[in-house]
DNA sequence: TGGGCGACGGGGCAC
DNA sequence: CGTGCCCCGTCG
């Protein structure tokens, strides 16, 4: 505990953080337990810091494991368990000031020496750094750090694995067979601790920080495992390239605040809710009787059982499961015509998902007028970030119309448009900055099947617009020609068929008949040749390797792909295709991300903060001076990714 | 008997 | 067709 060194001790302690190889190190929480207790990291406030300090052992590892530019140390007594409080009952002390400011000596030298710093979860730990000491530092500081997340390394070495805990990794890595050789000093620590001396009432304490210290070192070891399996796998490189620079730039993401228009928040949640009302009562009048709009089973009972209204349509739609005949969209839409219920319940669940979700629950998520999403690097198994409370990826763009009776009588106008997207409000002298590829994902397609026609419309300086220009030669007509739907079709064509999409599916998607969509697959096929030839040859590929690479090297494993179970083995060929695409775009979008982060912390005068990631999209707030040369920046670095990977095709932000 | 909780299914938004 | 998060209702 630094609260209990001397002068000279200090000296000593940060003398010996600058020998350290590394270091392993957990926040700890209010109800004592830490980063490697599972789960429940948010819920209790942090107490402070362990770091264990690894030193140079007089018997380093043997070369084998030291084939990364890095020794690897077994565990040793003189490893040093360092506790560094954080959180101080009063500054007024001068004490608690003093203990303040060296333990951020010490985390700062820790963060500055490029010794790797091995946390799980990693991200929590920089978050809550720069929480603590925001006023202190600036959030560049944190950007030269090298941290090393076992957490990470294990989602790249099997993305499936949703989450893996401290426990599991133990499991996996640790108490393995062929590890017992190496470490066997878990006890042995234990034991070695000479507290007997020490007072009876601070052995409970004790025995929880040597508990940790064990943990700590085995976290060092499942590292040390993990890092062996990354270089292995060839997935060394992404790991250290793109994953772990993408951490602080997640713990960066997470510090900022996002201001949100609360006054227009409760306004526009009333008037969905009055409309709401409205529908409600339209709804009852034409059931005849009332009953729950929001409850898929009643609304079943209500059009299929008491109206029978499925019978005067053929093929509708049923649900996975259950096999129950449909209540969704889809459904509804052909049963429009029928009965006016249908429509009546269309309108009603546009509108109740714009309250609940977009309204509603984004109030729930806002603290003191801002909201700051929660990013999961280890969330999807594609490569793609997630985020949650409130998921901002999944923000709805189109506004809804509603038409209201009377709010604030004779007042307002009669139809209000109410889009999302406009709640969140930037920073008094910034504007939000967005960012996007274009159409990544078929310039990446493009690019690894070597499709001539596809290759051409993106190399060719006149196409202005990829999806009207493959309506206009699939259709035969001059570009001009070509409207807003055939661009949507094209659009919906092109990634269906790609991903496998069966002609039922495009039937429904495009309002089409099952025939008309096979032959659409057909000529799609039949037009992009080197397209089809490439899903055929990545299938090939994962049947025989057992797994699929995206363009940085990034892995999915797929057992079924060789399954006998026809709907499970198709299934893990449309998940085949859809990674090599998917997670190379996944792959791109980070690369721009580190680069961008890499810019700006470089830069003296740049101020932009990423505020989401929006899969092919980076949403930043930009001080107002700065858009022109902060937006040319972003799109230069973007676009040179072309180069950086080797594509052939061009990248257009 | 009834409320709280988690798992699950259906539905719908993003890319 | 693929990848997510989140709403709601149902059920045990
Ligand atoms: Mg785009």
């Amino acid at each position: 505990d630094i609260r209990s060194l001397g002068c000279e001790e200090k000296r000593e302690l940060l003398a010996t953080i600058e020998q350290a190889v590394a270091f392993v190190t957990t926040m700890i929480f209010q109800d004592g337990s830490s980063q490697l207790s599972s789960e429940q990291v948010l819920t209790s406030s942090v107490k402070g810091v362990v770091v264990l300090v690894k030193n140079q052992t007089d018997h380093p590892c043997p070369p084998s494991y030291s084939s990364i530019d890095y020794t690897w140390n077994a565990a040793n007594e003189n490893d040093k368990l360092i506790y560094l409080k954080t959180e101080w009952s009063s500054l007024w002390e001068q004490e608690q000031q003093a203990h303040k400011k060296f333990a951020w000596q010490v985390l700062f030298q820790m963060l500055h020496c490029k010794v790797p710093i091995i946390c799980f979860n990693a991200k929590d730990f920089l978050r809550t750094l720069l929480q603590v000491y925001g006023n202190e530092i600036s959030w560049k500081q944190v950007a030269d750090s090298v941290v090393l997340d076992p957490r990470i390394a294990a989602w790249l070495i099997n993305p499936s694995d949703t989450v893996p805990s401290f426990e599991s990794l133990i499991q996996k890595y640790f108490e393995k067979p062929f590890s017992m050789g190496t470490v066997n000093t878990d006890t042995g620590t234990l034991r070695n601790a000479s507290v007997s001396t020490l007072k009876l009432f601070f052995l409970i304490y004790l025995y929880q920080y040597q508990n940790l210290r064990v943990n700590l070192e085995k976290l060092y070891n499942v590292m040390r495992y993990l890092a062996r399996d990354l270089q292995v796998q060839g997935l060394w490189k992404l790991f250290c390239t793109l994953e772990l620079p993408l951490i602080k730039i997640l713990a960066v993401m997470e510090t900022h605040k996002i201001h949100v228009n609360t006054q227009e928040l409760k306004k526009t949640s009333d008037i969905l809710g009055l409309r709401l009302k409205e529908l409600e009562q339209e709804a009852y009048q034409v059931a005849g009787g009332q009953f729950l709009l929001t409850s898929s089973s009643q609304l079943r009972e209500v059009l299929f059982e008491k109206l029978k209204l499925h019978v005067l349509c053929e093929k509708v739609h049923r649900t996975e499961i259950q096999q129950l005949v449909s209540t969704s969209e889809v459904v509804l839409n052909k049963l429009q015509d029928l009965h006016p219920l249908p429509k009546i319940i269309l309108e009603y669940r546009q509108v109740h998902k714009m309250k609940s979700t977009y309204v509603d629950g984004l109030q729930t998520c806002i603290r003191k007028g801002f909201i700051s999403s929660t990013w999961n690097q280890t969330g999807t198994v594609t490569g793609r970030l997630s985020a949650k409370q409130p998921n901002i990826q999944g923000i709805s763009k189109h506004p809804v119309r509603i038409t209201k009776k009377q709010y604030i009588k004779g007042k307002e106008a009669e139809i209000v448009t109410i889009s999302p997207r406009t709640l969140f409000v930037s920073k008094k002298g910034y504007s939000f900055l967005a960012a996007d590829f274009s159409h990544i994902e078929l310039r990446i397609l493009a690019d690894l099947s070597s499709e001539p026609e596809l290759l051409k419309l993106f190399q060719e300086p006149e196409t202005t617009d990829i999806f009207s220009t493959v309506a206009s030669q699939w259709k035969g007509i001059p570009s001009e020609e070509v409207k807003h739907a055939d661009r949507e079709q094209a659009k919906r064509i092109v990634y269906s068929v790609v991903y496998g999409a069966g002609k039922e599916r495009l039937a429904d998607s495009l309002g089409i008949t099952p025939l008309q969509a096979s032959q659409f697959i057909e000529s799609f096929m039949q037009k992009y040749k080197k397209v089809h030839e490439f899903t055929k040859k990545t299938i090939e590929q994962c049947r025989n390797k057992g797994y699929v690479v995206s363009i940085m090297g990034r892995k999915r494993p797929l057992v079924n792909i060789n399954a006998q179970d026809y709907k499970l083995r198709t299934q893990a060929e449309r998940q085949a295709v859809n990674f090599v695409v998917q997670g190379s775009a996944a792959d791109l979008c980070k690369m721009a991300m580190v680069e961008i982060f890499t810019s700006v912390v470089i830069s003296p005068t740049l101020t932009a903060r990423l505020i989401a990631q929006i899969h092919d999209e980076l949403l930043f707030e930009v001080e107002d001076s700065q858009i022109l040369e902060f937006s040319a920046l972003v799109k230069r670095t973007m676009e040179s990714l072309q180069q950086t990977t080797a594509l052939e095709v061009p990248l257009k932000v």
